[in-house]
RNA sequence: GCGCCUGUAGCUCAGUUGGAUAGAGCAACUGCCUUCUAAGCAGUGGGUCAGGGGUUCGAAUCCCUUCAGGCGCGCCA
C-alpha cells in the first residue's frame, strides 16, 4: 500500500519536473478520520520550490495518476496529502496476502543475499549466563530471524574468550577447590571465581581423576588441564542454557584457536607491515589515533603477553576476510568505549568503519515485586538466566527483553513476568493467537471448510465485501501494515518494533472478537470473517516466530 | 575532568528516523461471562515530553547549555 503511494507521488513529481527525493515518507495518520495513509512530502519540498506547501500538495494531486485504489485524496492541515483507500482495494490486498501466505509477508528481498556475520552473547566461559546475556541472546536471535527472512544470509556466531588470564583464574579457582575437597590446600586466588559452579567442577574432576593432582602446584601441565576442563564444562552449560532459551548459533569461534593458528601474529604482522604498529616503553602499540580513536592502544604488554584487543583485531580481520558484507556485534553497553578502537582496527585493515555495526544492549535490573534483587558477584551469588527461565519461562523472558529497544535500561520484575495475567504482555499476544485457533476449531465443527493445509488460499476466495464493520476495516489495515513494520524493523535492526506491532494487532483483534461473532448463521459473512481471522493469525504467527516466541494453539 | 547512553502519565515504556490535537500497558474507579477462550472487552481520570536557549513552515525527535541517573575512560577482560 505504501509502495503504491510512493510510486504515484514520484510519478507526479516527475510530471512536475521536480527531482524526486530519495525517500518519500509515507505514514499512517494518527487520527483515522484523516485517512489511511499520508505523506508530508509537499511540506518537505516547500523550501526548495519556494512555494507554500498546500499549493504544492494540490499540484501533486493534480499531476497524480491515482488509479482505482483510492476513495479520496486530499490536502489537509499544513500541507499533508491524505489518502483514503477504497474498501475494495483493502479486500484485494487482504485476499492477496491470504493467497501469498507466508511468502508474501516479507516479500521484498531487502538483503539480496548479502552476507552478515552477527556476533552476540559471547560471554566468557567463566560462569553461567546472567540476565544481561539473555537480553543479548534474545535480541541477536530475533534479529537473525528478521534478517534471514528479509533475504540476508546470516551467520550467528559466538566468540569464546577461552584464552588469557580469566581462563587461568577460573582454572586456579577450581584447582583450589579441588585441593580442598581432597584435604590438601591451595590458596584461593585473590579475585577468583566463587560461584557454586566452581565447586561442582572441582567435584567432577575429583570424581574422574581422583587424587591425581593432589598437593601439586598450579603450574603446567595440570594448570592447563584444570583451565581447559573448567572451560569445557562452562561452555557446555552455556550451550545448554542457550538451547533451553531457544537460541542457537551457527559457529563458535575460539579465541585460543586464533592464537594456536597464529592468526593473531599474522594480523599484527600485517599491520606492522603497514606501519601502524610501534614499540614504546617495552610494549607494542597500535596507532589507533590515526583512525579516530582517542589514544593509541597496547596490543602486547611489556611482559610479552597479548592484550584482549590483540586477539580482537585478529578476530575482526577473520570476520571481514570471511567475505561478509556486514558485521554486527551485540555488546553490553559497558563495552561502548571499545567501539572506536575496534572500528579503528577495521579501518587499518583496509575496510570501511561502516561495515561494522555495534548494537549496545543496556543493563538489566532484576526486581522482585518492585524491589531490587541483591546480587553479589564477589560472593558468587546471582540469579542466572537459567534461574529466571525456570521461574518465569523462556518465552516470557524473551518477550520481555524484546518489548524494549536495546539501548534503554530494562527493569525485569520477576513477579510481573510470572503473573499469568493482563500485566503480562506476552499472554496478550499469545492469547489472541490461541483465541483465533479456538474460533477456527469451532468453525470446523460448525461445518465451515477451513482445512489448515489449504485454508489461507481457500479463504482468499471468500467474499470479503461482507467485512464492513469499523473493527474489521481497522484490523484489515493493521494486518496489511505488517510488511512495512517488518521492513522498518529490518532496516533499523530493531526487533522490538515487531513486538509493539504484535501488541497493537492483538489489541485490535480482542475488541473485534468481543463485539462481533466470527461464526454466525450467515455463511457468507462467516467465511469472510474466518478469512480475516486467518490473515491476523498468519501475521501473529510470523511475528512471534521472528521474536522466537511460541505461538500456542490453545492456552 | 572527558566521552557515550538515558530522562515522555503515579509505574514500566513506545513514539513510524523532523510532521497534524504526544500514545500503549499496568496501577485506580465503574460495568460486561446460559452463545466461537474473561490470560478478554467497554468506559473514566491522568502530561511544563527534566529545565532553558536555538535551528524552521513545523521539534519529544536536530544543535547549544544546565540539572539528574547509568556506564565507560588500564600495559584488565
Amino acid at each position: 500500500m505504501m509502495e503504491i503511494v510512493r510510486r504515484i507521488i514520484a510519478e507526479a513529481l516527475g510530471e512536475m519536473m521536480v527531482s524526486v527525493p530519495e525517500r518519500i515518507e509515507v505514514e499512517v495518520p494518527r487520527d483515522e478520520a484523516l485517512g489511511d495513509l499520508s505523506t508530508p512530502v509537499a511540506m518537505s519540498l516547500s523550501k526548495q520550490l519556494r512555494r507554500p506547501p498546500r499549493k504544492i500538495a494540490e499540484e501533486i494531486i493534480a499531476n497524480m495518476k491515482a488509479g482505482g485504489d483510492f476513495e479520496k485524496i486530499e490536502v489537509a492541515g499544513p500541507g499533508f496529502i491524505n489518502f483514503t483507500l477504497k474498501k475494495e482495494s483493502l479486500y484485494r490486498s487482504l485476499s492477496g496476502l491470504l493467497r501469498g501466505g507466508k511468502a508474501l509477508l516479507a516479500a521484498k528481498d531487502i538483503g539480496k543475499g548479502r552476507k552478515i556475520l552477527l556476533e552476540f552473547v559471547s560471554a566468557n566461559p567463566t560462569g553461567p549466563l546472567h540476565l544481561g546475556h539473555g537480553r543479548g541472546a534474545a535480541l541477536g536471535a530475533a534479529l537473525a530471524n528478521l534478517l534471514s527472512a528479509a533475504g540476508f544470509r546470516v551467520t550467528k556466531e559466538y566468540y569464546i574468550n577461552d584464552a588469557g588470564r580469566q581462563m587461568s583464574l577460573l582454572g586456579e579457582s577450581v584447582f583450589s577447590k579441588y585441593q580442598e575437597l581432597l584435604g590438601a590446600s591451595y590458596p584461593f586466588p585473590e579475585d577468583g571465581y566463587r560461584g557454586a559452579y566452581v565447586e561442582d567442577i572441582a567435584k567432577k574432576i575429583a570424581r574422574e581423576e581422583s587424587d591425581k593432582y593432589r598437593g601439586l602446584e598450579f603450574a603446567p601441565p595440570q594448570s592447563s588441564f584444570f583451565s581447559g576442563y573448567a572451560c569445557r564444562q562452562m561452555l557446555a552449560q552455556i550451550k545448554a542454557d542457550l538451547a533451553a532459551f531457544g537460541v542457537t548459533f551457527d559457529t563458535w569461534q575460539s579465541e585460543k584457536e586464533l592464537y594456536d593458528r597464529h592468526e593473531v601474529e599474522k594480523a599484527l604482522e600485517y599491520l606492522r607491515g603497514k606501519g601502524f604498529i610501534y614499540e614504546n616503553e617495552g610494549a607494542t602499540w597500535f596507532k589507533a589515533t590515526q583512525f579516530g580513536d582517542e589514544k593509541d592502544r597496547v596490543i602486547i604488554k611489556n611482559d610479552g603477553k597479548y592484550t584482549y584487543f590483540a586477539s580482537d583485531i585478529a578476530y575482526h580481520k577473520k570476520k571481514v576476510d570471511g567475505g561478509y558484507d556486514e558485521l554486527i556485534d551485540i555488546w553490553g553497553a559497558d563495552h561502548h568505549g571499545y567501539i572506536p578502537r575496534v572500528k579503528a582496527a577495521l579501518e587499518s585493515l583496509g575496510y570501511e568503519k561502516e561495515r561494522l555495526k555495534v548494537l549496545l544492549v543496556q543493563m538489566v535490573s532484576l526486581l522482585r515485586g518492585g524491589r531490587p534483587v541483591q546480587m553479589s558477584k564477589r560472593a558468587g551469588e546471582f540469579i542466572s538466566l537459567r534461574d529466571v527461565m525456570e521461574e518465569v519461562g523462556a518465552d516470557t523472558t524473551k518477550f520481555m527483553f524484546l518489548t524494549r529497544k536495546a539501548d534503554s535500561h530494562l527493569d525485569f520484575d520477576l513477579e510481573v513476568a510470572k503473573a499469568a495475567s493482563a500485566e503480562n504482555p506476552v499472554y496478550y499476544v499469545q492469547y489472541a493467537y490461541a483465541r483465533i485457533n479456538s474460533i477456527l476449531r469451532h468453525a470446523v465443527e460448525k461445518g465451515f471448510c477451513v482445512s489448515d493445509a489449504e485454508g489461507e488460499t481457500e479463504c482468499a476466495e471468500a467474499d470479503l465485501v461482507a467485512l464492513a464493520e469499523p473493527e474489521e476495516l481497522r484490523l484489515i489495515k493493521k494486518v496489511l501494515l505488517y510488511p512495512a513494520v517488518f521492513e522498518a524493523a529490518v532496516h533499523a535492526r530493531e526487533p522490538h518494533r515487531i513486538t509493539f506491532y504484535l501488541q497493537e494487532l492483538a489489541g485490535l483483534f480482542h475488541p473485534y472478537y468481543n463485539r462481533h461473532r466470527i461464526v454466525t448463521e450467515d455463511s457468507r459473512l462467516t467465511l469472510a470473517r474466518i478469512a480475516l481471522s486467518r490473515a491476523a493469525r498468519l501475521v501473529l504467527r510470523d511475528g512471534l516466530q521472528m521474536l522466537g516466541v511460541a505461538a500456542p494453539e490453545r492456552m
